[in-house]
DNA sequence: TTGATTCACTTGCATATTGCAAGTAAACGG
DNA sequence: CCGTTTACTTGCAATATGCAAGTGAATCAA
């Protein structure tokens, strides 16, 4: 959990470089709603990582204490990366993202499900709680606010 | 307004490829929490922009629409930013990043702000209403809470 | 009115980061 | 033991960043 010295202790600044470059938060994305905790699964993402910029990211993401990283009993190649508490704790930021892409990208797929978004919009708070007590049971999302 | 095409819709690579570079969300903290407008009182940020940096950044932000350029009617060679509805609803999500740093950053700032803080974790919407509400006015955050 | 200054950028260039393709090494499966 | 899978690493061209210096319009001071 190495850092290389801190432009500023602001907090937004603290968040830029923790986890805000253009790939790092796609991981913590991948985990949370689709269930995803190895190499293979976050190289196959949609947005297209490159295998040097992912594997610099869960190095990244590591040494910030948002991943853990964890060897499959059952197969010892494969890797696993779980959110740590802290990473977890950046589902309600997480869940204010997806309210605002859902208001301003008219393509968004948050516009999909809305179920999910109404209880963001509702209650961020509880909804967040929920999620994270279901992720450390190694679920991902409610399947049901996912249709 | 323009965009090179998007790597996905999903709402979080949408907030990722909008404002999360290392750089742009500091212009928007700038304006919200220290009440700046202008290029030269972006460029005196303690994170230190680069000229050409900070001209990209506000070029972008202003063609996603979530900044403003006007001219400054009493010195035309200030120009003044500010921002849209589309950027004063990136509050709540802010708030909920310096909750996240607060919490994780032994030195942050945000620990010296602790009547927002609180004010957030109680109820992050209503606040980020209310300071909405005073930046569309052209006013910062209260000052009372930056104590 | 004119010359100095301020302001908001732009340009040039060295350095750092990214993205693609290819390669490697350990672990597994037969 | 041998081919395959998995998780990376390496090389290299292309792109982005960071610093210093320059530009041009607007304002100010005399």
């Amino acid at each position: 959990m190495k850092r290389k010295r801190l432009r500023s202790h602001c907090p937004i600044n603290f968040g830029l470089e923790s986890f805000a470059d253009k790939w790092s938060l796609l991981i913590v994305r991948d985990i949370i709603f689709r269930g995803k905790t190895t190499y293979g699964e976050f190289l196959k993402s949609e947005e297209g990582f490159a295998t040097n910029i992912l594997a610099t990211r869960l190095t990244h993401l590591e040494e910030e204490g948002i991943l853990e990283k964890r060897v499959n009993p059952d197969d010892a190649r494969k890797n696993q990366y779980w959110l740590s508490e802290k990473g977890l704790d950046l589902v309600p930021m997480l869940f204010e993202m997806i309210l605002w892409s859902s208001k301003y990208d008219p393509k968004s797929e948050a516009r999909r499900i809305t179920k999910l978004v109404e209880q963001i919009r509702k209650d961020n708070r509880k909804i967040s709680h929920k999620i994270m007590e279901r992720l450390r049971k190694g679920l991902p999302i409610f399947p049901e606010y996912l249709d």
